[in-house]
DNA sequence: CATGAATGAGCTTTCATTCAT
DNA sequence: GATGAATGAAAGCTCATTCAT
């Protein structure tokens, strides 16, 4: 059971992904929780805090599940398993991608803390696709094509859901597979053979095309 | 020398630009150009509608910019040359790409207006990279991997800034070039032999790169 | 063929009617006449002009149709057929009685002219109900009571409109038919024998009711 | 005492009747009561709400005021006492009469209300002249001619007021005696020998022209 | 802890009117 | 006569935040 601090987090979060954070009023989370305006602000200083709480929240159930990878044994990275299960926490948080550029402009503590995770993801991406590079699933490439491979995996990695609404693609579960399919397929080229063959890779792409094509 | 009409949209570009479209009213338009508020309101409808006239200025710059290749023609497309020089575009109203989200939100007809500026952005790639496909720069592939890498050039070329202001990349010049650089990277693993021969991918990653370093 | 003047006269009597004059605003007027705004104040000094202007043309109209009984000749007076033409005329500058209250409040000099209008009007009543009782028409009654009729007279003759507007009367014309036969019904009962034998006016009412059940 | 909602709706009731409703901002009523504008929207949703308020709050204290005859009792309508405290409440929500056209217009609610008004009423007057024929207090008439004399009966009732203004009759208390003059007048001739002489109409008349002449 | 009334700056938009050309 | 750009006060309304109870 989740206290009334929490109860008004999963407010915000739901309001904030439905409605758009700046969209969002202080009094409209209230009279979703049935609380007083005075209450919110007991619990929190402001709006600036309920979203740096929210981003806190995410970075810490991301990294919960994140299970890095040991330096010293060959393991193929499961990409679909890993990317499946982070877009479900993403996407319950996704107005903070979307709506990034504002939030950073009117929140400049908003910003400090999304600097402070792409700081964070860009590490652990980087420190994995080393990883995989020295074990031969992924090909070698020097230290500035790996630093734009990490942009851009993260680039795609946040940004795929404003392209699929705005291609028309209007059903939910459709839209984030679609995430996972930018994703898959931006990694396939960087592949090597034997990458490809113990990595589940092309039977992901497979069986999530399939999927789709079933949805309408 | 530009007309009052134009001298409206002029400014706005540029507070939108510098302190988001959102978070800029259009008091601060009228105030930074020395106009009143009525005559604002005698050359456009609404703060829509000023938008969408924006809007409608970078697509046709932009079309004018963008010379399709001939279908029966073989050439090796220049992407450094297109994709400066379309940065240096986008550049002037990367505001329509930061605050995607809270724009379509806000205003339904500026929704409309990216939503067939994607559709045609994405046409005019597909039919590019058949091309090149045909020609033999590019590698083969099917059509649903196809549109994917439609998809992934999209997203990286217009959600690439703010990947970089996350990263504390504060100077503008860089930052572009970064952005070229996160595309033509993005390229590389589709190129052909031929392709990376007879295009100059390679030598312009190397020259941006170097320019970049020497830029503090 | 009608001057410059006269078609902006005839406009907004036409827009006043059907927008309202306070929901009327100048740019309306000049945008359904194809006429730049400068040129409507060039031929009024401001709104409240149009306004005066267009009461005094209603007025001089009223009074060229009004043709008094003679003092000294006894006729019966046409209640329907006065009545009827009256009330298109009314009709036709109908935003002056609907929106009196508003126009007073807004324009003291359209204050003015109403109540030289009403003074006028009752006036021209009172010596045709004097006339009417002379000649036994109309039934005798004291001045104290020919003040009220004349006054009963003159509310339901101007503002009878808003109450069938209330009463669900959407057709025009059976509106209209509805104002006359108020009046006529009025009438009715302060008419001597001799009245009700030599006027027409039962027929009058019967006429209407029947146009009026004809109409849906 | 009365709450701060109530206390913004007296205001506003008072501000509306000697400035129009129409010409009253928002700000006027926050100023006049020395409160903030958000405070007032944080009672009323809007401008329309609050002039609704006020008429649900006319239409109850009118209907608590009004006891209906009793279907099977024969009694002689006091019209006198029952319009003096009619005119009584409707004097206090005089804005409502005065600027119906230009309200309809702007707020539709306001009409809907109005016209649900307008309907109660008609429904209790039909009743009540019916009721009087039955007893014989009334002279019989047609259904027809009942429903004209009781859409006369709601035109004078209701539009009296901007008659008298602009017959130069300044002073309240008398313009409020007229109007229900104007009604008992309007009354008289469908009365019969029974009717005049079991309600005190003729007296009633006479008491107010006495009233009336020594007031200035 | 909890309430909810109160604040006030600020937002977008409207419109009668003026005036240089 | 005619144009239409320009003005600026004012309207209705929003919303994050405070604070007495």
């Amino acid at each position: 059971m989740s206290s009334r601090k929490e109860k008004i987090i999963e407010t915000s979060i739901e309001l904030f992904n439905t409605k758009g954070a700046i969209n969002t009023t202080t009094r409209h989370i209230c009279d979703e929780l049935g609380i007083s305006v005075g209450n919110l602000y007991y619990y929190f200083k402001n709006k600036e805090e309920i979203i740096i709480v929210i981003y806190q929240k995410f970075m810490s159930e991301l990294g919960a599940h994140f299970t890095a990878v040991d330096e010293k044994v060959d393991t193929a990275f499961d990409y679909y398993k890993f990317l499946t299960a982070q877009m479900e926490y993403e996407y319950q948080y996704r107005f903070l991608r979307l709506e990034m550029a504002n939030l950073i402009q009117a929140y400049p503590k908003v910003r400090e803390a999304l600097e402070f995770g792409v700081k964070i993801k860009m590490q652990q991406l980087t420190y994995l696709y080393k990883h995989q590079m020295n074990f031969g699933y992924l090909k070698k490439m020097d230290e500035q094509e790996q630093e734009f491979i990490t942009a851009n995996t993260m680039i795609i990695g946040s940004q795929w859901e404003i392209y699929w609404i705005l291609s028309h693609c209007e059903n939910e579960l459709k839209r984030r597979r679609n995430g996972v399919l930018n994703l898959l397929y931006f990694m396939k080229p960087y592949m090597t053979k034997k990458g490809l063959e113990e990595t589940n890779l092309l039977e992901s792409i497979d069986f999530l095309q399939k999927e789709n094509n079933e949805t309408v």
